[in-house]
DNA sequence: GACTGCGGTTACCGGTAGTAACATGCGTGC
DNA sequence: GCACGCATGTTACTACCGGTAACCGCAGTC
């Protein structure tokens, strides 16, 4: 089995490299028709047909998880870089809300392909999952927010629960306040930026009451 | 035209109580196959066939439409009762939060069905809305709690936009935080209440460095 | 020259949203 | 009494989706 070593290689990276073109054409079909896009498109903008693809990704989820990976992991490598940029905590904060924030505003339709990867079929029958409804890249940048937190705060006792409870919570504060500037872009980004770290920095429980406000 | 006034009426009335059964069987069908229900089974379930649906709803996000208003409208009072329920701003937070929190883990399919109405069909050909990923539910929840916030603190003058920036934020975190904590269920639903409501409180700009961290 | 493996195709399956066209019962005008 | 709307309901269809089975043709091998 081993006389056709040398032809095996070739099979082989030809095999990746097809992957890759694939790959690459889904993108621009994701790219183009959001995240409804037919296999029928992907496999007509890579010039072949459908049951290619599913050979080489095993079906639709398959194909996305794919192209989900490489952009999260792009994502998370800038947001690491951002993390590691600056040694005041505060501006550090600054420079990770930025990233991300610039990182949507400048390919919006990635971001939403990466929000909503395909609403998975028909997955587990009973129960459905009750939880998991938030994007695998939400959960990501949740679990390394919580490890740099963790690892960097001093949080006492305990505080690897809190670290991650307080990571998932930034990362969706992050998460809600962009898609709503994005949708409806009220402010400049660095305005939000800041805006949201002094909300992290405990601003609403220095602000003073309204006066007439009732009750307090 | 006004010979039928009262016959009109039966049929209007009529119109309106059966639309009510349909809502109901949607429920039923949304409750237990979750969001991708299907309009023959919501047909099914409520003892016809599907183009009475489509007569009554128009298409298949109009009645999940339809059936989102009447849980988001739940959801809302609820909240706004928690956040007129007590006088302290902090405890006022913990009880939104934890409302928030205990109807989500009360009612996870319900939940889920809000957050993912329909990935909704193929609206508007061209850019199809780069914004708009986040549900519904979460816009108006973060409109709502804007308005709390600008009427009851004291924010300076520009307060009304910071106090938008902060609602979504913290609209955004509590989401973010609930499905993460509902997927996972890594500490009590005290303790996540908690622990938000303290890094609300600026949590993260107080803690000590860890005594090894780079950079600080 | 027959054989085999692999990239590729056509043609299909079951199920989905949505619609057209036909049927049927009820109250009203003449 | 009877034809007319008119709302309610049905069956039967289109068009498309994800996914698959079966076949086709061409490399390279024995």
């Amino acid at each position: 089995m081993e006389t056709t070593t040398t032809h095996q290689g070739d099979q082989q990276r030809s095999a990746d490299q097809r992957r890759r073109e694939l790959l690459e054409a889904a993108d621009r079909v994701v790219l183009r028709d959001g995240p409804q896009a037919s296999m029928n498109a992907i496999a007509a903008e890579a010039g072949i047909t459908k049951p290619i693809l599913y050979r080489h990704f095993g079906d639709k989820s398959g194909l996305y998880r794919a192209l989900a990976k490489r952009h999260t992991d792009g994502l998370l490598a800038a947001l690491r870089a951002a993390i590691d940029a600056s040694s005041d905590r505060r501006e550090r904060v600054e420079h990770t809300l930025d990233t991300y924030l610039a990182a949507i505003e400048a390919r919006p339709q990635v971001y939403r392909f990466l929000m909503h990867p395909a609403e998975d079929s028909h997955q587990s029958e009973q129960g459905f999952d009750v939880g998991r409804h938030t994007a695998p890249l939400l959960r990501r940048l949740g679990e390394e927010l919580g490890k740099v937190i963790a690892e960097r705060v001093d949080l006492g006792p305990g505080g690897g629960e809190l670290a991650r409870i307080w990571a998932h919570g930034i990362v969706g504060m992050m998460h809600g306040a962009g898609d709503w500037w994005l949708g409806e872009r009220p402010c400049s980004r660095a305005q939000l930026v800041r805006s949201l770290a002094d909300l992290l920095w405990g601003g609403l429980s220095v602000a003073e009451d309204r006066p007439g406000s009732p009750g307090f």
